[in-house]
DNA sequence: ATTTTTCACGAAACCGGTTTTGTCAACTCA
DNA sequence: TGAGTTGACAAAACCGGTTTCGTGAAAAAT
């Protein structure tokens, strides 16, 4: 059924070993022959087992990338995008790419061992990077090549791509300040992950620059759904204090301010701006619009997938890091401050009079108001 | 550095043949060698080789699934859930996922082949299935073992796995006939694709169960995007005999057309019903929420994938094919229609002299009408 | 004209497994 | 007690490639 090589080479009456060298480009094989063998490889439609080239030369010839489903956080919307990234650019070399998911921390460590102990895979791209993250510490046992997408602890011993968060939520956070905003809140994503501590010194580090004692920031962390910035949001907006300017490590906890806000008959954008970071599709759709910082999911696959083959190919290759950044999107979400803290407080407190003494249901409520 | 089969066999003193036999499970190992070398294996951290072991078995234990990301209308969404279900599934028998993309109808036909004839993976799942698709003719003539997510003109040589779209369809156009719509519009979408034709027949069905006289259905294709959605229903709904309801072959047609019923000011799911299919997330988050027709990608995912297993390890195994349902989910872009197709007509032309006089930017319109 | 070098290829080893075949000792059975 | 089984393993073949080694003939050098 399937032609192999002693097919072609019995076809050709030559040895199967010419026909290997033919094909490989060796120098001891004559024009003519070349020619020939080639020819006959395309007529035939020989293609070499990938199978049994790895063998002997103890590769692969495709990368792997283990998702866990369970952290529904990130990475989902865009995952199309970054492996159609890996794949484009480990192509070029005749790699592909093996995705496999798991659904427990140590299922997936597990995974990652067993597929390279059993060469199903040559390397990693290792996403979303975990404090002291357990992925390397088993690969660097068994001296895999790794490339991360994020950063972690000590960067000088892996090659890594990361878009520089820091600076982003920096800008965020000094973009909120100009506008006036002195009661912030930085919603933060899953303290596991390191993006997290990066996303939290941006904001640290935009009030700093600011001037610290003229601002108030709350800090809250594993807010990574909807219903997680909702009811944080929620919860904060009710209190004595609220914050005016909310700055959220994931854009679905921004679309759950976004939320809270409306329940409450604030305008987003007006009574309260929220910022969010990624640049999900579902951002664009939302009313209004969510500003955030869009990351070019297919870039970072790519240069994941060109430092991984670096370090695959070259041997001796140098680790590599990359730090680029995302762009922002100015939608309607932020704006000049309005109210104040303690005004915003005040209005909130009397619509809530109002609408609790009020028995409509809520959805009758919203389009009454816009009509 | 990797262990062998050599290496445990030096290390036990026994030959490599019989530490094969004995991790295979062959009878003729005697109880307490097969005991010893597993042990052994253990303590060594031996896992064979999945290369070497596919020379000989011809199987390289991997599936593949080729996607092509320029079409990013379906499978974006959902695609984590969709490969987290046949990653699932396939990994009980140890094979993995091998995921490629492809940027071209050429391209991704050629990838098929070349992954087959390279022997990188066993068999395929061919999501997005098209009329005549370029992809089931190649793998046939390569006797590749695959699998259609979604249904094709001959569904008796192939498995195949899919949701009853036709019924989907049936159903949405029968809900929007019991709430008095009449002057319905549907808006397809890639006219390649085979789903289309079953989401146009299952409306065409729902209509002729009704009564065909007193239905009027206007047919559109390649309403994939927002854009195309928005614009289309724009178009549609300043003619002068405008649909009231909207049947969307894709969720993000179905947003776009939310999105053009604001821009005339008119309420979704009051002045116009809209139902979509797919159920991503967006859906959730529009204003109204989108009804729509919510797909279970996990399971398409892992039945795709235990279908795949049986064609490729049970020899003769029978081609199967299932069809399930999708789950309704009741939001508010529809609803009982209030103005019929002149009335419509009429109230929309009425606003459109209201908002052309006023000269204010979009974005102040919506807001100061809410407030 | 003979020796040396180069050219072009065949033969064979090898990669790390699996599977078949061969072999010897211990058992069974007549 | 001798022939036939059986058990348990070693040895070897094999899978489909790659790469090394060896070799005969032609070309170049002496």
């Amino acid at each position: 059924m399937k032609i192999t090589i002693q097919d072609l080479a019995d076809h050709l009456g030559i040895s199967k070993g010419t026909v290997s060298r033919a094909l490989r480009g060796y120098a001891d094989v004559s024009a003519s022959t070349v020619a020939r063998v080639q020819q006959a490889a395309k007529e035939l439609g020989y293609q070499p087992s990938a199978v049994a080239q790895g063998i002997k030369t103890g590769l692969a010839r495709s990368v792997g990338l283990i998702l866990m489903p369970k952290s529904q956080a990130a990475s989902r919307p865009f995952l199309m995008q970054f492996i159609n990234g890996i794949s484009t650019s480990i192509a070029k070399q005749g790699y592909t790419l093996t995705v496999a998911t798991a659904q427990s921390d140590a299922e997936m460590v597990e995974l990652h061992r067993d597929l390279f102990v059993q060469r199903k895979v040559d390397g990693f791209i290792l996403p979303r990077t975990m404090h002291d993250d357990p992925r390397i510490q088993i690969l660097d046992q068994l001296k895999a090549p790794l490339v991360l997408y994020g950063q972690t602890e000590d960067l000088t011993q892996y090659s890594w791509f990361d878009i520089n968060q820091v600076e982003c939520f920096r800008r965020a956070t000094a973009r909120l300040l100009a506008f006036g905003h002195r009661h912030l809140a930085f919603l933060g994503g899953d303290a596991q992950l390191f993006y997290n501590s990066l996303r939290k010194k941006g904001v640290e580090l935009g009030i700093e620059e600011f001037d610290q004692e003229k601002v108030q920031l709350q800090i809250f962390e594993n807010i990574t759904t909807v219903p997680d910035g909702l009811e944080c949001a929620m919860r904060l907006l009710r209190s004595p204090q609220p914050p005016t300017g909310f700055l959220c490590a994931l854009d679905l906890a921004a679309l759950g301010v976004i939320r809270a806000t409306k329940q409450l008959e604030l305008i987003p954008g007006e009574h309260i701006s929220v910022i969010g970071y990624e640049g999900i599709p579902e951002g664009e759709f939302s009313e209004p619009g969510l500003t955030t910082f869009a990351v070019d999911q297919y870039e970072a696959g790519f240069q994941c997938g060109v430092k991984l083959m670096q370090l695959i190919h070259e041997k001796g290759a140098k680790v590599s890091g990359t730090l680029t950044m995302a762009v922002l999107l100015e939608r309607g979400s932020d704006g000049p401050v309005r109210l104040n803290s303690s005004e915003l407080a005040t209005f909130i407190r009397s619509r809530k009079g109002l609408l609790s003494s009020q028995k409509t249901p809520h959805k009758m409520t919203e389009k009454s108001l816009r009509n």
